[in-house]
DNA sequence: TTCTATAAGTTAAACGTTTAACCTTCCAGG
DNA sequence: CCTGGAAGGTTAAACGTTTAACTTATAGAA
């Protein structure tokens, strides 16, 4: 078998405790005595059993990282690469990450994550929109929750967010500075807090431009921003009969389906129709034409995530309750200047 | 604090032994003792703590997932969607994933991972290619061991294997059934069994069709299966001045590049040349021409690798050590009839 | 000299389960 | 009537760490 803290100590000639003071470098060991014990370690090549580590200090070294079942599975691997940052960033800290996807219909009845209920997890991470329910009944728990992507407002935990105003300011700025003026919006969930906020930056941009801000030409009654959603919606968008000669499209993801949608029709994009989309989900797919869109740091949104966790649980946390990430134009080919007056209806 | 099992065994009047025994179901208990034990846990909503079992049974409940980084962050979300199975089918059976990316240059002087040092998985899921100096190393420590989509010989671990020779063979009499004589393959890394096992079907559907195989239509000296590989492939390909009027690809990741280097160089997909892939990841992308491709049940994958670790585990383990996946012919916009002779040197 | 403070450890309980070994009680078989 | 064994528990040790409380030695202050 492995060694145990007490080969350790046995073979230091210390008690078991200075060994594990040692292991976490308590300043009331002399330095000789580090080194001697720290000898011993390597040679019996000693880990401690993490198990053990759980019971007698009552944490278990893990984080749990909680997403909706269709948003992990989503094509576009939006939150994928969250993970991955959160992966990355734990294993810095010495934790690992315990995923756990729940249904998007998450109701009352519904199991709490087991991961709670066996105290394995010392904090958990939310990504995305995450059901009402859920959060209450993990309210109830006294564990650290960190959200990312989403948060609602009486709720008073860390969260860190896109800067959504800056990204649809930028999104509509860099369409006003191809010269359009009719720019629609398509969007799905108004409700969701990251949506509202690139609808608010859109219109902020409109403003400071000084062109009209003109409801019909936007569209956002669909249930949530996916591709068949886009389609759907450039489809009643264009059955208005309204003029326009460029889309901001609230996610990248509709915007594929805004833009596939177009060239059914027969409608050139960008030439006719400029598309802007918002995630940079681009980099993984290969798109024709490739999306003009505003990236969001995803790693990052997960490194940073994980950061604010350590603190809150080394009781260092100061920073602010909302930390938001700086987003960036990335200019493709579904935009351009605009071609003078196309008539998209015949 | 939440109960314990001390205080569920005090609700009930029995030991906590007794306790115990019921949660795991011995039948040296009496049902009537039984349902008043249980009715206790409901009561106190009580759920046994994680670390505790751990120490004890010396079972931390957690199974390690290992993958290389630069396949899980590869665009296609291939390894990510295995990743998704195991997490499904490892909540069936109670367990935890704790997922470890590692450098694909894994050597030597590299650490273990964490996960295996301190005892806190009971067993190991490999996906994809896998340095051996780091199977070595596993292969020291007496944890179970299985592999997904990868193995090298000697190993005797059990392993979940796509059936590429099938797939090979389907893909391969795909493109002789739309009457394509002369057919390319491309591919990167023939070291790979997966890659020479699509290999061998390509030849054993030729050589059925009465078709003779031809070196010089195949192209396989990328170091690796990826898009940039792919463009790369094909450039070199019709550099030879060949003429063909199909492509397999060995993934499609590779058939999207070749596609993209075809259409950059005008060369219409599919009435020139008929391209078909392998893994089926059109369903997240949506490319164009889509992609026909053969189907790869990726989710299924993790799943039955789970279940082979938790037969393991409990010892049940009498299946076959390689588990072979069917595969299936998904037809899209990428293939089609042969159009006569088109001859792509101008 | 005695007292106090500090440095550098050690002792032993505690963490919450599991499980081998043991203990009753009851009943059937001889 | 005794014996053996099954049924249904209980006892208590063990799992490998952490950590509060205690000990001892040494040095400097009074």
């Amino acid at each position: 078998m492995a060694a145990t803290i007490k080969d350790v100590a046995r073979k230091a000639k210390v008690s078991t405790a200075t060994v594990s003071l040692v292991i976490h470098n308590n300043d009331r060991i002399s330095s000789e005595t580090k080194t001697r014990v720290k000898r011993a370690i390597q040679e019996l090549n000693y880990h401690p059993f993490r198990s053990a580590r759980g019971l007698a200090s009552q944490k278990s070294g893990n984080l749990g990282f909680i997403v909706t079942d269709d948003h992990f599975s989503r094509s576009e691997p939006f939150y994928t690469q969250i993970f991955l940052g959160t992966e990355f960033q734990a294993r810095e800290s010495e934790y690992y990450v315990l995923l756990t996807t729940i249904p998007s219909d998450f109701n009352e009845r519904e199991n709490t994550p087991r991961f709670v209920l066996e105290k394995n997890v010392e904090g958990i991470i939310l990504a995305g929109k995450i059901p009402h329910k859920l959060i209450q009944k993990l309210d109830n728990y006294t564990i650290p929750l960190v959200f990312i992507d989403y948060y609602f407002s009486p709720s008073q935990h860390p969260v860190v967010m896109i800067d959504n105003i800056s990204g649809g300011l930028k999104a509509t700025q860099h369409l006003i500075d191809c010269g359009h003026k009719d720019i629609a919006f398509i969007a799905g969930d108004l409700q969701h807090p990251s949506i509202s906020e690139r609808f608010q930056g859109y219109k902020m941009a409109l403003q400071s431009a000084g062109i009209p801000f003109r409801e019909e030409l936007t569209q956002y009654d669909e249930p949530y921003p996916a591709r068949e959603q886009g389609y759907l919606a450039i489809k009643k968008l264009l059955n208005r009969k309204v003029q326009f000669t460029a889309i901001f499209a609230c996610n990248d993801a509709m915007a594929i389906g805004i833009v596939q949608y177009l060239k059914e029709k027969n409608i050139p994009v960008p030439s006719a129709i400029s598309v802007i989309g918002f995630d940079d989900v681009e980099a993984n797919l290969s798109l024709d034409p490739p999306l003009t869109s505003i990236r969001v740091p995803k790693v990052e949104m997960g490194i940073q995530a994980v950061k604010i966790m350590t603190e809150i649980l080394t009781r260092k946390h100061t920073g602010p309750r909302k930390l938001l990430m700086p987003v960036e134009l990335v200019i493709r080919g579904s935009t351009c200047k605009r071609q003078g007056e196309v008539s998209l209806y015949k």
